[in-house]
DNA sequence: AACACGGGGCA
DNA sequence: TGCCCAGTGTT
C-alpha cells in the first residue's frame, strides 16, 4: 500500500492473493501478468520490485521469508517502514514503525516546528521512544488506527483523542497546522498526443521500457510529453502509418506525480491486414484485444474511452 | 539531500 | 485546485 490509501489498493490485494496466493506462487509468475495485474494502482516499479523481492525471498530464504529487520530490509521492495511493519506485525517484534500516520501523530504531540520532509529523521527520532517491547505489534498498529481515525490530517477529533493530554499541539489549539509543510511549486504542464490505432478486434500497444515513467507498461503510443505545446501538423507528420487518414478525436487531462498532462486523442482505423503488416514490421508493437483495457495504466485508459462505439 | 515515481478521494 | 495516502529507489 506504500503511498496508496488502502480502499484503493484493497481490491487489488485480494485479487494478487488469489492469484499467487504464495510468495513461490509470485516468483514464478509471468512478469507481463503481474504489471497487468497491478495496472491503475500506479508507482509502478513497486510491481518489478516486489517480484524481484518475491524470487529472492524463494531463492535464499526458500520461501520463508527472515525475521529480522536487517535481512527485511535487503529485499527488493522493503524500505524502513516495510521492513519495520512486518517485523512488528508478521513476527511481533519491537521496531519503529514509522509511516506518515505517525509522522503525524509525533509532529503533533511534540509540535515540531520544522517543515517536511527535512523534519522525518526528528519525527523517527521521536517514534522511536514509543516502540514497547511488550504487545510489539499493538503499538504501532494501534497509532497508526489512532492516526487515520481521530489525528486525521483535516480537522483532528481532539476530542475524543487518548493522547490529547500532554499533546503539545493540542495545548496550543493548532493541531491542524502540524506536520508543517512548505508550499509546493506549481506542477509544469506537459503537452502530447496518443494514437488509437484500431481493428475490429483490437488496438495497437507496446511494452515501456522497464525504467523511467510507467516502467514495464503495455502502453499506447504517443508523442514525447513535452513542455511545449504540440501543433496539430507536426503530429500529422509522426503519425506511425503515414497512408492511413487519422482523425482527432478528443483531449483529456492527466495529472501524474510531478507533471500535469494535457493529451489530444488521434484515431487512426486500421483493417486487419493493415494491422497484421504493420505489427510484422515493427517488432516492438503488440495488438491488445477489446475487453483487455483493464491492462493498461490510467493514462492511457481514459484515451480509450474517446473511442466512438 | 533531492528527485522520480500514479492515481484516486476529499475539502 | 491542492493535499494526502500503511514509501522506495535512484541520482
Amino acid at each position: 500500500m506504500q503511498q496508496t490509501t488502502v480502499p484503493h489498493a484493497q481490491p487489488y490485494f485480494e485479487t494478487f492473493l488469489k492469484r499467487w496466493p504464495t510468495v513461490q506462487d509470485l516468483a514464478q509468475a509471468d512478469d507481463g501478468e503481474v504489471m497487468a495485474a497491478w495496472a491503475g494502482l500506479g508507482y509502478y516499479s513497486r510491481a518489478r520490485n516486489l517480484l524481484k523481492g518475491a524470487r529472492m525471498v524463494v531463492s535464499q530464504y526458500q520461501g520463508g521469508f527472515p525475521d529480522d529487520e536487517i535481512s527485511l530490509l535487503k529485499i527488493p521492495s522493503f524500505g524502513p517502514y516495510t521492513a519495520a511493519a512486518v517485523a512488528a506485525f508478521a513476527f511481533d517484534k519491537p521496531a519503529n514503525v514509522v509511516d506518515g500516520n505517525i509522522e503525524r501523530i509525533m509532529s503533533r504531540i511534540y509540535a515540531v516546528d520544522e517543515s517536511m520532509p527535512a523534519a522525518k529523521p526528528k519525527l523517527k527520532a521521536l517514534a522511536a521512544q514509543w516502540v514497547s517491547e511488550d504487545r510489539a505489534a499493538d503499538w504501532p498498529q494501534a497509532l497508526m488506527d489512532l492516526a487515520s481515525g481521530v489525528c486525521r490530517p483535516k480537522s483532528p477529533k481532539c476530542g475524543e483523542c487518548p493522547l490529547s493530554e500532554g499533546c503539545l499541539a493540542y495545548e496550543l489549539d493548532q493541531a491542524e497546522r502540524y506536520p508543517v509543510r512548505l508550499a509546493k511549486a506549481a506542477k509544469p504542464r506537459r503537452y502530447g498526443a496518443v494514437f488509437l490505432l484500431v481493428s475490429n478486434e483490437g488496438f495497437i500497444v507496446e511494452r515501456r521500457p522497464d525504467k523511467g515513467l510507467l516502467g514495464g507498461m503495455l502502453g499506447l503510443p504517443h508523442l514525447e510529453w513535452r513542455g511545449d505545446v504540440w501543433v496539430d501538423n507536426d503530429v500529422l507528420d509522426q503519425l506511425l502509418i503515414a497512408d492511413v487518414a487519422a482523425e482527432l478525436i478528443g483531449q483529456y487531462e492527466h495529472v501524474f506525480t510531478h507533471f500535469a498532462l494535457t493529451q489530444n486523442v488521434w484515431l487512426q482505423r486500421l483493417t486487419e491486414d493493415e494491422m497484421s503488416e504493420f505489427l510484422r514490421q515493427n517488432n516492438r508493437f503488440q495488438r491488445l484485444g477489446f475487453g483487455n483495457e483493464k491492462a493498461l495504466p490510467t493514462v492511457f485508459g481514459k484515451a480509450l474511452k474517446f473511442l466512438p462505439m
